[in-house]
DNA sequence: CCCTATATATAGTGACCCTATATAGTGGTG
DNA sequence: CACCACTATATAGGGTCACTATATATAGGG
């Protein structure tokens, strides 16, 4: 599993991620990111769920309790449209680190 | 320039990487990294030095005072073996957390 | 002589992921 | 039917790390 502290802020762009497909409950977004990564990105719900709340506060994700009789509550996330339009910007950053990084670890055989 | 909350944790593979080049004192260290990433990971000097620290105390760093008559005060900063062996499992590390978003992105496609 | 660049250092803040804990419904097994 | 594992959401408290702001001091140019 990948430590924590080199992981830090990849939660925002896995639940983003996860979301795109359509809409889950916090429970099953975390199994959703474990088993798509095959187990190498893995959220504790305890960090999870301030992170749904924090998104949802700055519009990026719309929560509903399902209506639909489930004999379970479940608090069911969507993206909206803002969240939508923050997909490919957070991935182009992340993509520069990764370039920025493996600048870092060419620069010395050049 | 990317956000401080997605290149969390990565200064430290940042350092290790300019470094394997040759010793360095941290001002120079600081501008190396930006240099070599062209501006896309800069870090501030105040978040480099307690690192520096830190890295320093886990032994993966060695520091010494320059004593070659330099004009100004200069802690000059070189991989210990220890540091040196940390390079390659960070380094892989990261590239597993890149596969796993990647992974997340491409997931609502297949 | 001031201003910028060089060079190191600390205090305080904020973000975020963690462990630990609480609560509660569901379904299978002995 | 008692127990346990799984599902599902929630909060408290702690640790790490990069940030802004600030302090100190020397070197060199205009």
């Amino acid at each position: 599993m990948i430590g924590a502290n080199i992981k830090r802020g990849s939660a925002e762009l896995a639940v983003l991620s996860v979301l795109e497909a359509g809409p889950l409950h916090g429970y099953e977004i975390a199994r959703r990111i474990e088993r798509n990564t095959r187990g190498a990105l893995r959220f504790t719900l305890a960090s999870l769920y301030p992170l749904l709340y924090r998104m949802e506060a700055r519009g990026w994700l719309k929560a509903a309790w399902s209506e639909t009789g489930d004999a379970r509550a479940r608090r069911c996330y969507r993206l909206t449209a803002a969240g939508r339009k923050k997909l490919a910007p957070l991935r182009k950053e992340w993509n520069e680190l990764f370039r920025a990084l493996g600048r870092l670890a060419e620069a010395h055989h050049a």
